[in-house]
DNA sequence: TCTGGGGTCCTAGGACCC
DNA sequence: TCTGGGGTCCTAGGACCC
């Protein structure tokens, strides 16, 4: 049996549990920028408001209901996370992190019907007490049917936390009673695609036959089939390394005009994803720069920049990952360009491990010398915190800012802001 | 006026090989 | 007039996830 742990409307959570007083009222959390609304309590949802909203659109709504607002604290909700985690890696040798705020655990070995039941709640009372995150626990044959279970422990109270699918019978019955556009792997393009061919709930598409389904959804969907007969054939392994490591953002108000704010960004984002790489003792061959205007402004002229290049040598090195984002980024740059940017970002590829270099018998730099000068800097950062030390053009800071006006404190990671009693 | 960020997997189609 | 057969590799785009 496999078990799924899923943190109710994490995020929302996580700010609640600095501000108890907000338990039973209304709360949202939004994205980067203040933009959309990314997590939302009970009483929010049940207030209309829907995932993915932008922030303008609902603003009078959330005063009149006296919703809390707050920006994504990332610091915070990375934390909260880890400590969920910790304590549920007590319950089960194998545990598979899926999500910031979501895990599977293999559950062999622990009994079943009654017991394992009692074992689920105790693992949900654990985390709830230790944390201040309320979980929810689905447990069943497959990771998909795991899935199941917990949307049916979240929507109905009488299940406290832990639901259970564990014969024939109740997964019949949750099948039936369970929309083919809630399946796990099932998206928006699917569900109407297969709307249209009658099936509405997960039952109707079991009943289907695999050619059928291999036809229509590809190998994917075949899985997502057998894994609702309680065939288990999802693997998630826990990724080793990333193929690719990302890091953009949206501009605030209406975006950026000038090459100089732009640059500035593009280096930051190169910085961040050398840390990333570095994280995860990685180098990458490639990076792609991006830039566009928004998809949303019909009104204004739209461009898109996007231009990969490649190194002759696999790195990770700030300097030179930041210097080949701005030189990627000025040579797609045209003259007298006044297009209003309002998304950047750098994507690294062709990941490999740091360990594992194959050098350029043409080679200009001087890499034992740069990797040396690197560890220091990285040594400094790591002491004084992350961009104490950084490359010119990244910049003060000053040239663009994400907005995020509802933002809370980092409770648990740094000392300064921790929670006072008065 | 304002509309997130970061990933994975699969397939079709084009380029190329002999 | 008529133009083969059988592969591999790469990439863009579309689908999905949280």
């Amino acid at each position: 049996m496999i078990g799924l742990i899923d943190c109710n409307n994490f995020y929302c959570s996580c700010e609640r549990v600095f501000n108890p007083n907000l338990r039973n009222s209304p709360v949202v959390v939004l994205s980067n920028n203040d933009g959309c609304v990314i997590a939302r309590s009970n009483e929010a949802k049940a207030l209309g408001i829907a995932m993915g909203t932008p922030f303008y659109q609902i603003r009078n709504l959330l005063e009149t209901n006296k919703v809390a607002v707050f920006s994504s604290n990332y610091t915070l909700y990375g934390d909260m996370s880890r400590r969920v985690m910790m304590l549920l890696s007590d319950f089960s040798p194998e545990l598979t992190q899926y999500s910031i705020d979501e895990a599977f655990i293999d559950l062999n070995g622990f009994g079943n019907g009654e017991a394992l039941h009692t074992y689920g709640k105790k693992i949900v009372a654990t985390i709830g007490r230790g944390t201040g995150i309320p979980v929810t626990m689905g447990i069943a044959q497959t990771k998909t049917l795991a899935k199941v279970a917990s949307k049916y422990g979240k929507k109905y109270k009488g299940y406290e936390g832990v639901c259970l699918i564990d014969s024939e019978e109740k997964r019949i019955k949750a099948l039936q009673g369970f929309d083919i556009a809630d399946v796990w792997g099932i998206g928006r393009k699917h569900a109407e695609k297969l709307n249209y061919h009658g099936i509405r709930t997960a039952w109707d598409f079991t009943q289907k036959n695999e050619s059928w389904v291999r036809k229509m959804l590809t190998v994917t969907g075949v899985r997502t089939w057998k894994e609702l007969q309680g065939i288990s054939c999802i693997d998630i392994e826990e990724l080793p390394q990333k193929k690719s490591i990302c890091t953009s953002r949206s501009f605030a108000d209406q975006g950026l005009s000038e090459l100089t704010q732009v640059e500035e960004a593009v280096a930051n984002f190169a910085a961040s994803c050398s840390r990333k790489l570095k994280e995860q003792k990685s180098c990458c061959s490639s990076m792609t720069v991006f830039a566009y205007t928004s998809r949303f402004r019909m009104d204004l002229p739209s461009h898109a920049i996007n231009r990969t290049v490649t190194f002759p040598v696999p790195t990770n090195d700030q300097q030179e990952l930041a210097a080949s984002a701005v030189r990627a980024l000025r040579s797609e740059w045209r003259k007298g360009n006044t297009y209003l940017y309002k998304k950047a970002g750098v994507i690294v590829w062709d990941i490999c491990p740091d360990s594992a270099i194959q050098t350029n018998l043409f080679d200009t730099i001087d890499r034992e010398k740069q990797a040396r000068l690197a560890a220091a800097i990285d040594a400094i950062n790591r002491k004084n915190g992350y961009n104490t030390v950084k490359v010119a053009v990244q910049g003060n800071g000053k040239s663009w800012h994400l907005k995020c006006e509802h933002i809370t404190r980092q409770y648990t990671t740094n000392l300064k802001e921790i929670i006072q009693v008065k």
